[in-house]
RNA sequence: GGGAGUAUGCCGGAGUGGUCAAACGGGGCAGACUGUAAAUCUGCUGGCUUAGCCUUCAUUGGUUCGAAUCCAAUUGCUCCCA
């Protein structure tokens, strides 16, 4: 086996999902090298949950672990600190040092489930450690580097100057904060989101001026939410976090649109790319069988195989046999008889006697399989019934 | 520092004195159909002891029999001039 070819292939392995490189000369040289690569990945410590969407940047950078390459994982933590200004979303809270250093906590337990964690694999730095020192100079001559008609390229900027919308020069900071680290740490490679491309860019230029070698900008796409459309975030609720269980985790994933399996299954598997073809091949899959192996998968990287076949079974007796759940949940109600309405509420399933009315009303709620339709329905219980309500609610009620 | 404009329900956005819990669109939820997919159709989408009642249209106060709609002050946002 050639040399050349191994790097080729590499390249091609390397490549897979990602939306943009910049460039794959450079990272073909670098590769070529030999040399242990230290990959950069920023990360901010103001969103402590994540799910499938921040994997994708997380599985690339494994990638780069397994291939025997240094993860360097920077925690935002001075950024963070003075608080982002970026959208206008009402003032970020300025996060304390305690409240960071839990979030990285939690973000590195999580992140673990992904990247390779041992020795010598992994090192996360703070970017206060060096930010905090630079002196008002310092930070001059850090301006000094870019002029203000290449910060206003930036997609963002350029929108909100078009739209005579205010934009604070401490935002101009950003990129040079991020692109600073690439320059202290020395990154050989920069791996991020669509949205980063600009600050990932940013850290070529400072580190050209300060005489390196500049980093490979290595771009993944936006994971799409649940629904479809949207960037899958925890604020819209489209999102499988790293820590759904089993059972949610698989029926998220089945309730994602078909159109989405293709995009699921490059960036959130290993499957190999020809496997990937044939399971969407309707002529060889039936979609449902696709979606049913994807959530396995899925459900099998985060937990376990004999979880994530239980999960496809249980699924599969509950909406495809329309069978009880096997972890039904009991709750005591607090009277006997109950008003319907208020049962529904203290099941947890309506927020206000109104909207379990119009639960009610039309005819989502059933008690042991009864459709019931009157608002009004006193219910007694001898033992426990089964409450639905919908197609997800469901629990057993007793007195 | 001076001036102008704007503020409506999850979001966008009508509404300029009563017929407004507030048009319309989006989103969401529920029902039918399905594969908890897509597309489509239907209904719902402030609260309550629901043929009725109560609290909402930035905040406070005022005018009026009656205000989301008029007035004043306050606050936020946007723009223009300096």
């Amino acid at each position: 086996m050639s040399g050349m070819q191994d790097i080729q292939n590499t390249l091609t392995e390397l490549q897979r999902g990602v939306d943009s490189i910049y460039s794959i000369e450079e990272l073909k040289r670098k590769i070529a090298s030999g040399r242990t690569l230290n990959i950069k990945l920023g990360m901010d410590p103001t969103a402590p949950d994540i799910h499938m969407g921040h994997t994708v940047v997380l599985r690339k950078m494994r990638q780069f672990q397994d291939l025997g390459h240094k993860a360097t994982l920077i925690i935002g933590d001075y950024t963070a600190k003075i608080g982002d200004p970026t959208g206008r979303d009402t003032t970020r809270p300025i996060l304390d040092e305690a409240t960071i250093a839990a979030n990285a906590q939690t973000y590195l337990q999580q992140a673990g489930k992904i990247l390779d964690t041992s020795e010598g694999k992994l090192e996360v730095r703070y970017n206060s450690e060096w930010l905090a020192k630079l002196s008002f100079a310092d930070v001059l001559k850090l301006t000094g580097q870019v002029t203000v008609g290449q910060m206003l390229h930036r997609e963002n900027f350029k929108n909100r100057m078009a739209q005579e919308k205010e934009i604070m020069i401490s935002e101009f900071m950003y990129p040079l904060m991020q692109a600073y680290d690439s320059v202290v740490i020395k990154a050989d490679v920069e791996l991020g989101g669509t949205d980063q491309t600009f600050n990932n860019l940013m850290g070529r230029q400072l580190q050209e001026r300060d005489g390196q070698e500049k980093q490979v900008v290595i771009v993944m796409p936006i994971l799409v939410g649940l629904d479809g459309h949207e960037k899958m975030s925890k604020s819209k609720g489209n999102y499988i976090g790293v820590t759904d269980e089993p059972n949610d985790m698989f029926g998220k994933v089945m309730s994602i649109p078909d159109s989405l399996m293709k995009n699921y299954y490059e960036l959130l598997t290993s499957i190999p790319a020809p496997r990937i073809g044939s399971l969407l091949d309707e002529q060889e899959t039936h979609p449902r069988e696709a979606k049913d192996i994807l959530g396995r998968v899925i459900v099998e990287e985060f937990h376990t195989p004999e979880a994530a076949v239980a999960a496809s079974e249980e699924f599969r007796r509950r909406f495809a046999e329309n069978q009880l759940p096997t972890d039904l949940e009991t709750i005591s109600v607090s009277e006997n008889p109950i008003g319907l309405l208020k049962l529904i509420c203290e099941a947890g399933f309506a927020s206000s006697n109104s909207e379990a009315r119009r639960f009610v009303q039309q005819g989502a709620v059933s008690l042991d399989n009864d459709k019931i339709t009157d608002p009004k329905a006193q219910v007694t219980l001898a033992g426990t019934k089964v409450l639905k309500v919908g197609k997800r609610k469901i629990c057993q009620v007793q007195a």
